[in-house]
DNA sequence: GCCTTTAATAAGAATAATTCTTAAATAGTA
DNA sequence: TACTATTTAAGAATTATTCTTATTAAAGGC
């Protein structure tokens, strides 16, 4: 398991070479630590947190950089952008189709996978509306550790 | 059809008046024009277009008492919050259970409801996590209008 | 209906998140 | 190694949202 996310993580950073001399970008340094912060983080990383994160590493980083980095990725399908019910932008690099659980409380989010939900077919309805291509889901509640708290 | 609907306004400004008493809220004209002009839009608006259009009927009203009415009236689940991937955030007013279908060219947001997922059970790993109380799906694509541009 | 009390409002200042501007630095290439 | 076009850092500008304060108005008692 451990060595499989490895192999992922290694080919994920092969591609993302891969994809700049496709796009006739250039490979950074700056772009390839925030590529590499994003994808070994999964708490869903804010800007601020990922900007502090990669200025651990690269101290005389920006912001700016950060977000312009972020939203290229975005771009190129392999970021995604979370908006929360806190008003704030969250990240997560992209690694295939899952849904959110958000914790109404501490505002954690934890991502989960339900096949029998995305092989479902959608409301013959829809088809009128366009071409329908992504559907995820956002559930909230309370977790464990909110709801232990809650208790005392 | 439009009797029914007049009907359930009409009833929803009354459980508005009633609602207010018991928070020990005050009635005030700018809050039940706000809460009626969210309850007639069904395009989600953004605070700012609920703020021109309210200040047509009372022209000194304040971004501000926009805003601070939207947070109570979603503290008491009368209306929610809809974060979008534009960044923006988009206000409706609650009436049961719904979807969102939203065009990423021209971020429209249309609301559709699917009673045979919302009746679905959870995946039961998810039971460990803590309380679920909500699940809405967030679909995207293109919309019939935004595809007859394109092939323009 | 008027008075009193307290909450709500308008106006604009303050804050926070994000984007833009510009000069300097650097990656990719000859 | 030198050249050219991008990219970056820094800080200014913008935009959305919240806060502060003096003024206004709603609700209840008279």
């Amino acid at each position: 398991m451990l060595d499989q996310d490895e192999q992922s993580l290694h080919s994920r950073f092969t591609d993302f070479e891969k994809f700049c001399r496709k796009k006739g970008l250039k490979m950074t340094h700056q772009r390839l630590e925030i590529y590499r912060e994003l994808l070994t983080s999964s708490d869903h990383p804010t800007v601020e947190a990922l900007f502090l994160r990669v200025r651990k590493r690269i101290p005389t980083i920006s912001l700016d950089t950060v977000y312009r980095t972020l939203a290229l990725l975005e771009e190129a399908g392999m970021t995604n952008r979370i908006q929360t019910s806190e008003g704030l932008t969250r990240f997560e690099s992209d690694y295939g189709v899952h849904h959110h659980l958000t914790c109404k409380k501490c505002q954690k989010i934890e991502d989960f996978i339900w096949e029998s939900f995305d092989t479902m077919l959608l409301p013959p309805e829809l088809e009128a509306w366009g071409t329908i291509q992504t559907r995820n889901i956002v559930a909230e509640g309370i977790c464990k550790d909110c709801l232990k708290k809650e208790k005392k």
